[in-house]
DNA sequence: ATGCGTGCAAATCTTTTGCAGAGTC
DNA sequence: GACTCTGCAAAAGATTTGCACGCAT
């Protein structure tokens, strides 16, 4: 995705594509985990020296806000975002804390399927996703799903 | 739940069971939502004057690490508790914040099975919840799962 | 009696806010 | 040119920490 692509994406979520905001969309894209402000704070400020942290934590809300972007579920009660806005599934590892993101259209299918056929009074489901607790068994390799 | 009952449970954990601790571990199993730390000592102080917000933050630690609760994922960056250990899954209204308990054996069942035949390498899944995203119809009832 | 837990207050960390100036459309 | 966004600094909010005393075992 390069700066026109991301220029155009985040004017149509009807924000001024700044050059600040085009960077910090670039690195939430880059960033293979789930950032906080802060982390990504770090990673911009040596090519962009003037940039504020305040100004990292409104741009990544005004992105929420606009659907750009999303918020992460997480229990180490640090707000962390994605730039996937599609309902995808994540694996969290109890023993190197990360976050894997992984897709099964396959599985979403069939548990969205299985929910229409139960019995759930009030509410109207959006999404379903799935949370796998696992331990990783070699810590220097990834985690691979198929 | 009563008060030995809890008593022992807490002891069983290696933890001293204080009055402190027997309440908030009371609390948060009454409390039918996910609550903060702040949550449960504006709950607990009326009848308990001298308690302290600290106490309450390190109590809940103590019972996350001792296993007794867990931490909640959660996308409001605050840190929230639940007396429940097991596996089970939430669904997440969007218009009202709730964050509802429900448990499906079947539905769990079937999606380890599911991962059991997947190619999923280096990792060991200790637990699966399945993360429901919706909208309340009528925001004055409840939410029904059967 | 011993050591863990409590309460208090200060410290730290994270996130939000207000405002004057800069940049986008 | 109008209005939004940025950077800075201060404020607010959430959580952690240190320590003297108290309480459970």
């Amino acid at each position: 995705m390069n700066y026109e692509y991301i220029k155009a994406k985040i004017s149509l979520a009807g924000l001024k594509a700044t050059h600040q905001r085009i960077v910090i969309y670039d690195t939430l894209l880059a960033l293979g985990h789930h950032p906080t402000a802060e982390e990504i704070y770090a990673r911009i400020k040596p090519a962009n020296p003037s940039i504020s942290l305040g100004t990292v934590y409104k741009t990544l809300e005004a992105f929420v806000t606009g659907l750009l972007i999303r918020r992460v579920l997480t229990a180490d009660g640090l707000m962390r975002y994605d730039a996937r806005t599609d309902a995808h599934s994540h694996i969290y590892c109890v023993n190197t804390q990360e976050i894997v993101d992984f897709n099964d259209p396959e599985l979403h299918q069939w548990i969205e399927d299985y929910f229409r056929h139960k019995n759930i009074r009030n509410i109207k489901i959006r999404e379903i996703s799935v949370q796998i607790s696992a331990e990783k068994i070699d810590p220097a390799e990834r985690i691979v799903v198929e």
